[in-house]
DNA sequence: AACTATTTATAAGA
DNA sequence: TTCTTATAAATAGTT
C-alpha cells in the first residue's frame, strides 16, 4: 500500500527504518483502537523500538497490570514467573513451620509447654530435663566466669587506687613536714586544708575497697546457687 | 475500507461484531508481524474478545514474559506485582532473622552458645539462669504428672486383674469341691491342672503387682530429682 | 511533515 | 466460516 510493493524484510535504512516505524505504529495504534471499541475487546499492545524506545496501547478503562493478570492466568500458570512465585511461597512456608517448631522448642524449655508437653513422653520429658539442667551448669559456669573478670577488674581497680593513695600520702607528709612550701596566702593555706581532709578519704575509700577486695576473694571459691552472692555483686 | 464507511462504535450486532473482530484481529496480527520484521521492532500484542477468548502475537524469538519484564523495568518498578515481590523477599528476610534469633536463644539455654554468651552481660546471664531453673521446676511437675498417672493406670490394671483373679479362684474353687464337673475324659482332665498352674501363677502375679503398687505410692509424696525414681519407672 | 500513487484491509454480500 | 469484490484506509516513496 504505497507508491511501490515492498517486501517484509529488515529495512536497512536507519532513517528509514525509523519512519516506516512510526507510520505503521501509528497505524497500529489506530487499528488497535477501532478493534476495542468495534468489538469490545480487551488489547494490550506493547512495543520496543529498535532502540529501545516503549509505546504502549491498551483498551480504554483497563490497565496494563490487569490484562497481564488475566494472561497468566488464562495461560494456567506454566510461567516462568509464577513458578518462582510459587517457590518463594513454598519457602515462605518451610520458615514459617521451622519458626513454629523453634518456638515450641523454646516454650518447652521455657516449661511453658503444657499443651505441647502433653504430646511428650516421660522419656523425653527425662531427657528434655537432662538437657536443662546441663545447660544451667553450664549457664553458671558462664556466670561465675563473668563474676571472676569483674573480680579482677576491681582488684586491678584497687590497687591502682593503693598506690595513688600511697603517692598522695607520700606528697601530704612532704607539706606537714615542711610547712613552709604551702604557706604563700590564704588560697593556698585553704587547698592544703583541703588536701589534707582528701587524704584522710581516701584512706577510707582505701580501706573500704581492701575489704570489698578480700569479701570478693573469699566468695570465689564456692560457685554455688546464684542467690547467695548477686545482690553483692550484680 | 470496505463496500461503506463505518463508524468506530460498537457493532451491536453479535454476529457481525464477532466476523469484524476475526477479520480485524487477523489483520493486526499481520501489521504486528510486519513491524516487527521491518523494524526488527519486540512488539507484544494480547487481546480478549467480549466472550474472553484470548489471542496473543510475540515478535519471533521473544517471549510474553521477556516483554513484560521489559515493560515493567521500563515503567520504574511501580507497578504492584513488583513491590508484591518485593514484598515477599522482605518477609523471607524478616522470617529468616527471627529463625536466627530464635536459634541463638535457644543455643543460650542449652548452654552451647559460648560465643553468644558473650554478648550477655551478668545480669542477663543471671535472669537466664532463673528462667531456666523455674522452667526445671516446671517440666519436673510436669514429669511427676506423668508419673502419677502412669501409676494410676497402673493400679486400675492390678485391681481389674485381681478382680479376675479372684473370679479363677472361684471357678478352680467350684472344680475342686465337685471333681464331678471336670473328670469327663483326659483332655479335660490335663486342661484342669493347666487351669490349676495358671491360677497360681495369677496368684504370684498379682501379688508382684500390688507389691509394686506400693512401691510407687511411696515415692508419690517427695517428687525430687529424677535421678532417684526413673530407672524403675521409665 | 505533507502529498499521492499504489497497495492493502475490510464491509457487505453471497 | 470463507470467498468475493467494491471501496475505504494505510502507507512507500517523493517533495
Amino acid at each position: 500500500m504505497g507508491r511501490g510493493k515492498i517486501e517484509i524484510k529488515l529495512i536497512e535504512n536507519p532513517t528509514n527504518r525509523q519512519v516506516t516505524y512510526s507510520k505503521r505504529r501509528n497505524g497500529i495504534f489506530k487499528k488497535a483502537h477501532e478493534l476495542s471499541v468495534l468489538c469490545d475487546a480487551k488489547v494490550s499492545l506493547i512495543m520496543f523500538s529498535k532502540n529501545n524506545k516503549m509505546h504502549e496501547y491498551i483498551s480504554p478503562g483497563l490497565s496494563t497490570k490487569k490484562i497481564i493478570d488475566q494472561y497468566q492466568k488464562t495461560l494456567g500458570d506454566i510461567d516462568l514467573w509464577h513458578s518462582h512465585y510459587e517457590k518463594m511461597l513454598e519457602n515462605l512456608k518451610k520458615l514459617k513451620d521451622i519458626n513454629n517448631k523453634l518456638r515450641r522448642q523454646i516454650r518447652n524449655r521455657i516449661g511453658e509447654g503444657s499443651l505441647d508437653m502433653d504430646d511428650m513422653s516421660f522419656q523425653q520429658l527425662r531427657t528434655l530435663e537432662e538437657d536443662m539442667v546441663s545447660a544451667i551448669a553450664k549457664i553458671r559456669e558462664r556466670k561465675f566466669h563473668v563474676i571472676r573478670t569483674r573480680t579482677e577488674t576491681c582488684r586491678k581497680k584497687v590497687r591502682s587506687l593503693e598506690q595513688m593513695n600511697g603517692n598522695l600520702l607520700l606528697e601530704l607528709e612532704k607539706c606537714v613536714i615542711h610547712p613552709q612550701f604551702i604557706l604563700h596566702d590564704e588560697g593556698e593555706q585553704e587547698s592544703a586544708v583541703a588536701l589534707a581532709n582528701g587524704a584522710s578519704n581516701l584512706y577510707a575509700f582505701c580501706h573500704h575497697h581492701t575489704h570489698l577486695n578480700h569479701h570478693l576473694h573469699n566468695h570465689h571459691a564456692p560457685p554455688e546457687p546464684f542467690k547467695n552472692d548477686d545482690l553483692r555483686l550484680a
